[in-house]
This record gives C-alpha cells, structure tokens and sequence, in this order.
DNA sequence: ACCGCAATGGTAGTGACTACCAAGTCGGTA
DNA sequence: TACCGACTTGGTAGTCACTACCATTGCGGT
C-alpha cells in the first residue's frame, strides 16, 4: 500500500524530487510509520518480498552440470514464477508493477547502485550455495566469477525487457542474454 | 591530500562512524572545501583520477576479434597500467593505497553499491565504443550482455585481490576470472 | 598600488534517518 | 465490565550529508 504510493508517487514526480513526507501523506500516515516499515527510502523500491529462493533452487540442481548452466536455470526459473506464464497477452498487473519498479531502478542512480549490490549480496548467497565449506579457494573463485556473469547477463535482460515495455519474456530475454554472453552451446539447455 | 586522510579515518574508524567533519578536521580545512572537491562523502574513497580510457582502448581493438577477448584483453590493459609492472617484489605505495581503497570499496555497503554502479557506468562506455549508431537492437544486447559479464569477472578478481593482500598479479588475476566465466579458450590470448 | 580570479570559509536551510518516549488499539483473561 | 500486555502508530528532538548564496583571502599579472 505504502509502496505502491510511492512508486506512483516516485515516477510522476522523479524520485529525489518526492520526500518521505510526501509518500506518508500520499499513504495517509506518518514519516516514521514508513521508515518503520521501510528501512531506507530506496526500500520503498527495491524490497522484494519474493525473496532469493534463488540459491536453495541452485543447491537442488545436479552437481555435474558445468555452473553456468546450473545458475542460469535457476535464474530462469526464479524469474518465470515471479512474472507467471503469459503468452503473447496483455501484461499481468503484477507484470505492469515490475516493470515500474525496474524502471526507477534503471533511471534513477542510487536506485541502481542499490540494485546493483542487491544482486551482489545474491551472487555471494549462490555461491554459498554452491561451495562446501572446505573447498578450495580456486573452487570458490571460478563459482564468483560465474555467478557474477550469470547475474550481469540478467540484469542486462531486465534492462532489454524495461526498454520494449515487457513485450518480451523475460525468461527468454535472460537465456538469449546468457547465450550472448557465454556461446550458446553452453547455455542451449538452461532454458528448458 | 584530503583523501589520503579521509581513507586512513575511514580506515581506522570506520566509514558511517567518521563524519565529513572529521575528514575536514583531519586534513585542516573546512567542510565546506571537501565538498568543493569531492561531490560526496563516497566520492572521498570512490573518485580515481586514472578516467575510463578502456572505452577509448576498445574501440581501437580488432572489431574481427570475439567480444569477450576484446574487452577483457582491454580491462587487463587498463589495470596493468594502473598498478604498474611488478614482479614479485613488494608492494609498490600505489598498491598499497589501491589496497586500502578496494577493501573500504568491498567491506562498506554505500561504497560497494556505488562501486558496482561505476562498473555500470563503464559499461555503457564500452558498448557505446563498440556499437555503432545504426546496429540493430540484437547487436547492442549482446555488446551489452558481454561486456557485463566482462566487468562482473573483474570484479571477481579485484575481490581475490584484496583477499590475498594483494600478493598475486591483478592482471593475472582478472584473466583467470575471465576464463573461469568464459572458458579458457575464449580469453586465452587476452593476456598477452 | 591595483585588478581579476581562483580557492576558501561562513550561514542557514533541506531532507534522510535515529533514539527515546507517549498514546491508541485490540485480543484474551478474571 | 474492567484489566492487561503486546503490537502498532505518532511526536520530539537531534545528527549528518549536502546545497545555495554570499563574504573573504591570497596571488600572479599589469
């Protein structure tokens, strides 16, 4: 309720131009009853209740397979529940949300930075996920080192996806963006 | 000058525990002239005067060469001439304050975020030197998706880099990140 | 001695955020 | 009905990053 003020709020009238008193007026409470559900300003944007199932999907995944495949299924699937099946159709309101949430985060830069060290925190918990505690540090560097491309080729799908309206879908979008980025033979299957 | 200072107190004290004031204190001026010369308290530990010339290097690669190689063999370049050629000996002053600003870099999330948001930065630099104006959507995707996941592998590596005191060779470093995400064929040749 | 200009400092304000405390609301219990 | 404790909300006052505007100082050139 709050959010969704704000976020209304934050793209009709930028977000540094719009305070935190003026979101709890829109809501109809005090500045402190925002802050006490939301931390920091930027949360009114990026708190995502859907939370990172991401690295326990990951942990579920065979072994064998090379990581980049592991993560970017994960990933894949992660993204296809958030958004639902829809094909060809209008877009879903929770679609139509997602997409002016990323919006904000895309165009507004310390929305972004935050994002940005929001996947961060997401590719340390992939690679928990991933790592067995006594595994040697080379191990632990090639898993970074992919879970960190994994997420950069998906953020780059968002931003695709922000750009033509949600047209696309998005799990599409993020298995051609690993495609491009890692060769397609190493990916062709992650997306099934 | 300032910033030396300001580096050592948010070394010694912490970031969000030293106020600007202090910084000003330290370096015995007013706040004021701080925030003449660093637009913002994280610009203090995050501003580096070397510019983004990897853009410019880029551009002047091969355009037969496959992306990857070309933006990696480019950050590798970059980074050599930044730190210097060393072999084995110790570190040189510059490491050493490279050293300290990467671990306030990593370890403070405000500094992280922003960090991770010049990469960003860096990246539309790069595409913007590889793509031209007329390329269709497709080519600028996978310009886009390479080179994220290019500086996702180096920041993997300044990562490693701080972790072991910066005993390895950054340039190697990064190479291994890279092929760790690529595959060593791919990057192979890029660090030479 | 004078001028122009760059760098510095002061003052007052805005806005995000915190700490501490007060008050209302609501379910269960005697 | 009266009471109690937990949860949620609101108020006050303060810190700190950052800005806008203006005054001052130092310094090289004429």
């Amino acid at each position: 309720m709050i959010q969704t003020r704000a976020i209304r709020l934050f793209t009709e009238r930028g977000y540094d131009a719009t305070t935190v008193t003026d979101v709890a007026e829109a809501a109809g409470v005090s500045p402190m009853t925002v802050y006490r559900h939301f931390p920091t300003k930027e949360d009114l944007v990026l708190i995502d209740q859907h939370g990172m199932l991401v690295a326990e999907q990951i942990a579920a995944t065979p072994a064998a397979q090379p990581l980049v495949r592991r993560i970017g299924s994960a990933l894949i699937e992660a993204v296809t529940t958030l958004t639902g099946d829809r094909h060809g159709g209008d877009l879903t309101a929770n679609e139509q949300f997602l997409l002016a949430r990323l919006r904000l985060m895309i165009s507004t830069p310390a929305l972004r930075a935050k994002h940005l060290d929001n996947h961060y925190a997401l590719q340390q918990a992939i690679v928990g996920a991933i790592i067995d505690e006594g595994s040697d540090t080379d191990a632990a560097f090639h898993a970074h080192a992919a879970a960190s491309a994994c997420l950069a080729a998906m953020h780059t799908a968002l931003v695709r996806w922000a750009e033509d309206d949600g047209r696309s879908e998005l799990p599409d979008l993020i298995a051609k963006a690993l495609a491009a980025a890692f060769g397609d033979d190493v990916v062709a299957v992650a997306s099934e």
